[in-house]
DNA sequence: TATGAATGAGTCTTCATTCAT
DNA sequence: CATGAATGAAGACTCATTCAT
C-alpha cells in the first residue's frame, strides 16, 4: 500500500507511455484537483486498463505523489538555473528577472503550475504537508539569499529582515502567476491579457513597487531626503 | 427546479437552528472545498434528517450559496467599519490599521476567511464567477481608492499606478491572512504563532516593506533594455 | 387511510377552490401519470400547504380516485347526450356523429382523456381495476347497442357478433382519440391536423371503413353481388 | 458522459449471464415502465452489484435503450418473417395470418411486447421518439403496403385510402394483443381466454369485420352535409 | 382546519479498489 | 504483467406522509 513494489512496474516501462501517463494525470489533477480527479477518466483517455494504474502506483494516492514529484523534478532543473544564472549587477535588475523568467515558465508550464496553486490553497491534498513542506522551504530560501545577497552587496536595506521580503516576494509574485492564468483572479489588471508587452509591463510595475516601495518619503527619517 | 416555496422555508426556522445550520455548514465547505463537503455529515453533526437540507436549500448549490452570502454579509459590515474609520494621519499608519485588523478579523472568522480562500484559488466552486466577481472587485477598489487618497495627500508617489499598488497589497495581505491560519503556508515566518506581539510585528514588516520598498535607494536609471 | 373522513373535509370547500385543485391535479396526473406525478408540484402551484392535500383526500391514491371520478362525472353527461341524442336516420351517419363529436369533445377535454389513455394503457396504476373495470363496460356496452339497434333496422349484418363490432369500432376511435393528441401517434396520418377539415375528412375515412369494410367483394358468397 | 469503453463491457459477458441481465431488466420495465422502474429491484433479483449496471450501460437509459433495441432484434425477423411469407391466395386469408401469427408470436413473447404497449402509449419514455418513430414507420408502412398489393390484385377497393387502411388495421390488431394479455381490456370478450380455439374465433370475427365492414350494404349518398 | 417543517426510505449515479483470468 | 469485470460504500436528491402548532 506505501510503496508499489520494490521492483517499479512503471519505471520499467517505455519511457513514451510513462510519459503519457504522467502527463494525463497532471492534466486531470490539475483540471480537478485530487477528490475530484477520476481515474477512470485518465484511464479513458490513456486507453489503458484501469488496473494498470493500481499496477503501477498501489493507489490514487500513490499515482498522485509519483505525479507531484515528477513534476517536480521538471520543474527543478529549469528553476534552478533561474536561481544560479549569471546574476546582473542590480538587485532590481535581478528581481525584473526572476519574475519574467517564473512567468514565461509558468506559462509554458501552466498544469503543473496550476496544480501547485492547488496544493497550496487547497487543505485536503494526501500527503500535502510533505509535498509542500519541500517545495515552499526551498523557494524561500531562495528568495531569502537573493535578498541577503543584495544587502550584502549594500542594495537592499540593511534593517530588513530577510524572511519578511522574502514572504512579500512569493506572496506577490504568487499571485501574479495565478493571475496570468486565471482572468478571474487578473481582474483587468493586465496579466492575464494575450499582449505580451502588456504582461510584461505589469510585473515591471509590481518588482518596482516591492523595489522602492509605495511612500514617498520615508516618515521616520530613516532615509535621507535628496 | 421545484423552488421550495416563495417564502423560503429556511427563513422561518427559529434563529438558533438557523445558526446551527450555517456554521456546520461552513465548516464543513472549509474544510473540504464544495465538492468533497458531504451533506451527510453535515446532517450527521446537525443531528437532523438529510432531507431536511433539500427542503430548505434545494440543492448543494442552494446551500453553498447561501451559505457564502450570509458568510459575505456577516463579513461586510465590519470591514467597512475599516474602511469607513475615522483615517489615521498618514498612509503608513492606515495600511498598518488595515493589516491588523484585517488579520484579527480572519482570526475570529477563520472559517469564512478559509472558504474565501478556497473560493479565490479553487476553479471548480459554482457560482464562482458570480461570488468571487463580487467581492474581489470590491475589495480591489478599496485598495484603489485608498492608494489614490494617499497619492492626493502626497504621502504616496504619484507615477504609481494605483491598480498595481492594489495588486501588491492585495496579494501580500491574502497571503498573510493564509499563513495565519496555515502554518504549513507560514513556514516559521511567524504569522501563524500564538504569540500576538510577534505577529504584530511580522504584519508590520510586511507594512514597512510594501512602504518603504526593498531597497536603499532607487535607482533611475535602470529600466530593462531589452 | 381509506376513506378519508366521515365528514368530507374537500367537499365543505369554496367550490371555486374545490375546482381548482381538481384541475390542477388533473394537469399534474395527465401529464406525469399516477407515481411520477408530484404532489409537490400540485400544491406549488396551487399555493396552498402539503398537509392539506392529505387532510382532504388521505393520501396520494385518495386523491387519484377523487379526481378521476369527478373527471368521470364531467364527461359523462355530454357522452350519454352523444349516445341518447336524436337518432339520425341511418348507422353510418350515427357513427360519423359518434367518431366527430367524441373527437371535439377529446379535443376540448384534452387532459382528461389523456389520463384516461394512461390508466387504459398503463397496469400500475391503484385502482385501475375498479375505475376502469366501470368505464369500460359502460364504453362497450354503449357500441354493442348502438350495433344491436342498427341490425335490429337492417342496417348492420346479422350474422356480426355485436361484441366484436363493439370491440373494432371501439379500437379505432380510441387510437383515433389518441393520434390526434399525439403527433407521434398520428404518423402524417392527419388527425393531428390543425386543419380541421382534414381532421374531418380523415375521421370519415376510418368511419367507412368501418361500415364498408376493405374487401371489394366478400370472398364466401354471404353478400350479394351488385 | 464517460463512455464505458471503447469495446462495450457488456457484449464481453457470458452470454449466459447477458441474457439474464436482459430478461430480468425485460421484466422490470414491462411491469412498471421507464420511470416506475427500479435498478435496485433488478440488481436484486440478479443478485449482482449495483455498479456493475451503471458498468455495463452507463445509466439507466443506456440500459432501457440497450434493451428496446435488443428486443426489437429479436421481434424483428420473426415479423419479418410474417411479412415476406408466401403469400395466401387471397387478402383475406392473408389478414386472418397476420393477426394469428402476431397473436402467437405476442404471446411467446408477453414482455417485449408490453413494454412496446407503453411506449407507445406513454408519453415520458426517454428516447420515445426514437425509438418509436422507428418501429412505427416500418409497422405502417407494411400495413400499408400490404392493402396496396390487394388493391393491384383488385381484392380491395381502389377508393379506399392505403393509409386510413393501416391506421384501423393497426389499431384493432394493436388493442387485441393488449386484450389477450389484460383480461381489464378484453372485458369478457374472450381474447384473453386459455382457450386458444375462443381466441382464434375471436380474432377472426375481428377480421372479418375488417374486410367485410359492418353494413349490410353500402349507402352510397349519405356524406354529411353540415 | 390549515399549515409546512421534519422525516427517511428510496432514487440514480460515481468511483477507488480488488482479483480472477 | 495487463486486463477489465465486479464490487459496494458513498454521493446528491425526491417525495409521500406525519404531526405539532
Amino acid at each position: 500500500m506505501d510503496t508499489p513494489t520494490p521492483t517499479n512496474t512503471f519505471d520499467k516501462l517505455p519511457s513514451e507511455k510513462r510519459q503519457r501517463v504522467l502527463e494525463e494525470s497532471l492534466q486531470e489533477f490539475a483540471e480537478h484537483g485530487y477528490h475530484q480527479a477520476s481515474i477512470n477518466r485518465i484511464v479513458g483517455r490513456l486507453g489503458i486498463a484501469k488496473g494498470s494504474v493500481f499496477q503501477y502506483f498501489g493507489s490514487k494516492e500513490g499515482l498522485f505523489k509519483h505525479l507531484f514529484k515528477s513534476a517536480l523534478d521538471q520543474i527543478k532543473a529549469p528553476l534552478r538555473a533561474i536561481r544560479d544564472a549569471e546574476e546582473p549587477k542590480d538587485f532590481g535588475a535581478r528581481l525584473r528577472l526572476i519574475f519574467s523568467t517564473s512567468a514565461a515558465f509558468a506559462r509554458s508550464h501552466a498544469l503543473i503550475w496550476r496544480l501547485y496553486r492547488r496544493l497550496i490553497h487547497q487543505e485536503d491534498f494526501p500527503l500535502r504537508g510533505m509535498l509542500l513542506g519541500e517545495v515552499r522551504a526551498e523557494a524561500l530560501t531562495f528568495f531569502r539569499e537573493v535578498v541577503e545577497a543584495a544587502q550584502k552587496r549594500g542594495e537592499v536595506r540593511l534593517d530588513l529582515d530577510p524572511q519578511a521580503a522574502a514572504f512579500v516576494i512569493e506572496s506577490c509574485l504568487d499571485r501574479a502567476l495565478a493571475a496570468q492564468d486565471q482572468p478571474l483572479l487578473d481582474a483587468d489588471f493586465g496579466l492575464s491579457s494575450s499582449n505580451e508587452a502588456l504582461r510584461q509591463a505589469r510585473l515591471d510595475a509590481l518588482v518596482d513597487i516591492l523595489r522602492q516601495g509605495l511612500q514617498t518619503a520615508p516618515t521616520q527619517g530613516d532615509r535621507p531626503h535628496d
